[in-house]
DNA sequence: CCTTGACTCTCCCCCGGGGGGAGCCTTTAA
DNA sequence: TTAAAGGCTCCCCCCGGGGGAGAGTCAAGG
């Protein structure tokens, strides 16, 4: 027989925890003293230990290892909890990893602007773009409606999501109030759902130039790219690109004066 | 301004999970009426909500939201703080993982072992084996120890076990107290570990006998298989296995009636 | 103006799986 | 015999809220 401190360095249980399985009727001591209410502990006792420490191990819960204890003859009974206990552990995996993976893409986003910000060099250029398969929503209304197409793909495509949000304009003029536009998302793969348009957008040449700042102040980078244009003598395609590299993120707003959008304006290639 | 119930509404969290944020000064009410204690929420308070939904959804604990809320506006310690977040998911999805493996390892064994109980015919039978790698440890004593090779090489070479455990004795004849044995378990990759041995065992010709119960009734079995080599005239070589598909299990000790056992003896093929 | 029904308030207890500690009693070795 | 070590019970604590009691408050209808 062992007292409670000899059995608890045996099975490597707390004392706290001993009594705490004892009066939840897991781990009953062979022996308790009736004047002074030691417990005393067995060999079959023992076993018990390990085999319960073996099922917390598995995260099965108390009341679930007493359930199992008193089934302990009833094989087919015993495995049918495991199995289902597993299959409780396997919802919670994958729940786990989707935590994981939007938290990676909230992370990477975020990174890839700071580095953008870093590398940034603030003045007009030209550059290719590539194709892009986008998941989009067409609307007329105020510029900042565009943000209403991002969550509705956010939400329907969300898994398939693979740069950044961006908005097409089909007006070559200022229009605040019923301007033509076009949400949109790169995406990874094709996939129809209902109110949202799927197709690949082609690339070609293009000015770019980073705005960072609020959206308000977007009218002067404008300013600038379009002097430039026609500098150049560069004629404009429509539509034209707004690419939101920084801007409220998902979960936060963040500081608008760290915003960071891409302007880019397709020009035509000779 | 709203109410607290139509803050709930809006919010989707429940009024005690309001009432409680603003316990823990999470989620303060924009005004809290000094006379009848009633709380009233504004705009910014539900931006504030959404926010806090993202972050317990990502299973953030609420003191982290609260520190992340404080630092709203430093980018990189938000960002070191949910990548250090994500590390410990990751940290608890390769744990579940573990379990949920070996749970599948303990699932599998019993069902094949009720398997082949049902399928057993508990004759003598005459078969191959496959040349096997396994992992040993080979020792002197009672029948009873190669229990303890078994755990050594679980605890070292768990992960690589391929199959049921087996015994090897290179004794004839019936030694209690010091028979030359060695624990073997069947291993999926070579992997040398310290005390352990790694080859590949021989295959060939056998007599095989299924044996069900106790390991003390074990005698009645070796005289019926014995008795079937001596009436055929082959020869026995050694050395002999015992192939342990069911016996106290790894959580279970089970019922020692429904021990599986089948004995296998190697004879000369001529 | 009063009533009624729907809200809201605070306060207390509950879950799991124990941990920490106070105050008191028992065992064991010197 | 005495002192130290170990054991006992009882109470409070963690997290993220949920349930409910009892009392106060708000808005609409008669």
């Amino acid at each position: 027989m062992f007292s409670i401190g000899e059995f608890s360095r045996i099975t490597g249980l707390t004392v706290k925890t001993l009594r705490f399985y004892h009066e939840k009727g897991l781990l009953v001591p062979a022996l308790i003293d009736k004047s002074s209410g030691y417990r005393y502990y067995d060999r079959a006792n023992i076993e018990k230990a390990r085999l319960i420490v073996s099922l917390r191990d598995m995260e099965l819960s108390i009341s679930d290892i007493g359930e199992l204890l008193d089934r302990y003859d009833d094989q087919a009974q015993i495995l049918d909890f495991l199995q289902s206990h597993k299959q409780q552990l396997e919802e919670r995996i994958r729940s786990l990893t989707n935590i994981t993976e939007s938290l990676d893409y909230i992370i990477k986003s975020e990174q890839e602007a700071a580095m953008t910000l870093q590398q940034a060099s603030f003045v007009v250029e030209e550059k290719d773009l590539q194709p892009l398969l986008i998941a989009s929503v067409r609307m007329k209304g105020k510029y900042s409606d565009c943000g209403k197409g991002f969550s509705l793909i956010g939400k329907k495509l969300g898994r398939y999501i693979y740069g950044k949000p961006f908005c097409l304009y089909y007006d070559g003029d200022y229009r605040p109030d019923d301007a033509d536009l076009e949400a949109c998302i790169p995406i990874k793969r094709e996939k129809q759902i209902e109110g949202i348009s799927v197709r690949t957008l082609p690339g070609g040449s293009c000015l770019s130039l980073l705005h960072k700042g609020p959206y308000d102040e977007l009218g002067r980078s404008y300013e600038i790219i379009l002097g430039h244009a026609k500098d150049k003598g560069y004629e404009i395609v429509l539509p034209t690109r707004e690419v939101y590299i920084k801007g409220p993120g998902m979960l936060f707003k963040g500081n608008p004066k760290n915003y960071l959008t891409e302007i880019q304006l397709p020009i035509q290639t000779v």
